[in-house]
DNA sequence: ATATGTGAACGGCTTCACAGCC
DNA sequence: GGCTGTGAAGCCGTTCACATAT
């Protein structure tokens, strides 16, 4: 077992993927796993899985494997899925929508508990299964319920403006989906996702 | 001016977010720009932005930084935006759908050219903007069109499937959705967008 | 015999620091 | 003086290979 800083971010977002395959063992009733076949399925080698779980102590049996339902456990632990997370999101457009019907977020263990707007018009919009609130209230929201993660698809002009506000409330990781670069406090943790630039690199990795 | 495979994966993700940062500049009549100030808008230290752009030639003039223009059309080429690629959806659920509706692939140079689905309901949808066809016209179209791209967004449990078909026809690159890891032949490049592990793994570096 | 756990070697990207040019 | 271009150094994660445990 290690200190919490020396894992390396990439191992932890390979967790995510591990716990995946993990669970569909499971459920195919497969109480062990050796690292070769579980590294097969994640698509990395298996000295790489070998050296992830290490970090987390000894939880493989030399000769046999790692026990599936350890593995899951562990990995809960870490990722911290026990505590439900609650998330909010910002910016009811297409792309926000779309993501407040997604129910992925749920089966993972985050509950969005509102989202917000700046339009008054997209928030009458009845069939989203959050409740929608207008971007003024959205700071009193924040500190009352403690919220410390916020999916933001504002717009790229109001994306760092927005980020201001939501750090100012007390939001420590924001998943951003704004074509923007945001500038942030240290503390404050920003996860990128853009759309076009990850096509954009997928097309020159393409041999021509 | 180097072979393109010594170029980092990590650089060319990079020239995207330059491009970004420069549109900007350009828009406010800006002719030239330092390594200091462009790498402080795209969030990055000077040295590694020269290294970056010194990958395509002599880019800047000592002491006076880099035309703002030239940049722009250099990375343009690197990217290949010269070229329209043509690309398909597969799979239009909510976030499928709110993909199609998004802008931001158009201003990027990518074209939508159709989207499939395996449910014949769906492809009624008459408010969006691209022609919806059924799965069992993917092939051929891929194949006619000479389609090479692809953005996946069916179900985790259908993505294996789709996706080997999709190879069969000829895509080469896949921009997946899909909460699945794809084995795919060594010449495809896929890149996983998992929304739910970015959240998970977001989660994990807020400060208790 | 089989599969984990891990020190050591490796490789690749980032950062430094300064030489070179305007 | 100011800023780019770049070899060298540093850093970090990956992979190897084998000692170790069952």
């Amino acid at each position: 077992m290690v200190n919490k800083s020396d894992i390396p971010k990439k191992t932890i977002y390979r967790l995510s993927v591990y716990s995946r395959c993990l669970r569909r063992l499971r459920d195919n009733a497969m109480e062990t796993v050796s690292s070769d076949s579980l590294a097969q399925a994640a698509n990395v080698k298996p000295a790489q899985l070998r050296k992830d779980l290490a970090y987390f102590g000894h939880l493989g049996t030399r000769g046999l494997g790692y026990p599936v339902e350890l593995l899951l456990e562990t990995i809960g632990d870490v990722l911290g899925r026990a505590t439900l997370q609650p998330v909010i999101l910002v910016g009811v457009g297409n792309l926000g929508r779309a993501l407040l019907r997604y129910d992925g977020f749920k089966k993972e263990g985050f509950e969005v508990l509102a989202a917000f707007d700046s339009d008054r018009e997209v928030l009458k919009d009845e069939r989203l299964p959050v409740p929608l609130m207008h971007e003024e209230q959205m700071v009193d929201f924040v500190k009352e319920k403690g919220v410390r993660m916020a999916i933001l698809c504002v717009p790229a002009q109001y994306g760092q403006e927005v980020a201001n506000v939501l750090v100012d409330a007390g939001v420590q990781g924001i998943l951003n989906f704004s074509p923007t670069i945001l500038q942030v406090p240290d503390q404050v943790v920003v996860t990128r996702v853009d759309l076009a630039m990850e096509l954009e690199s997928l097309s020159y990795f393409i041999d021509q």
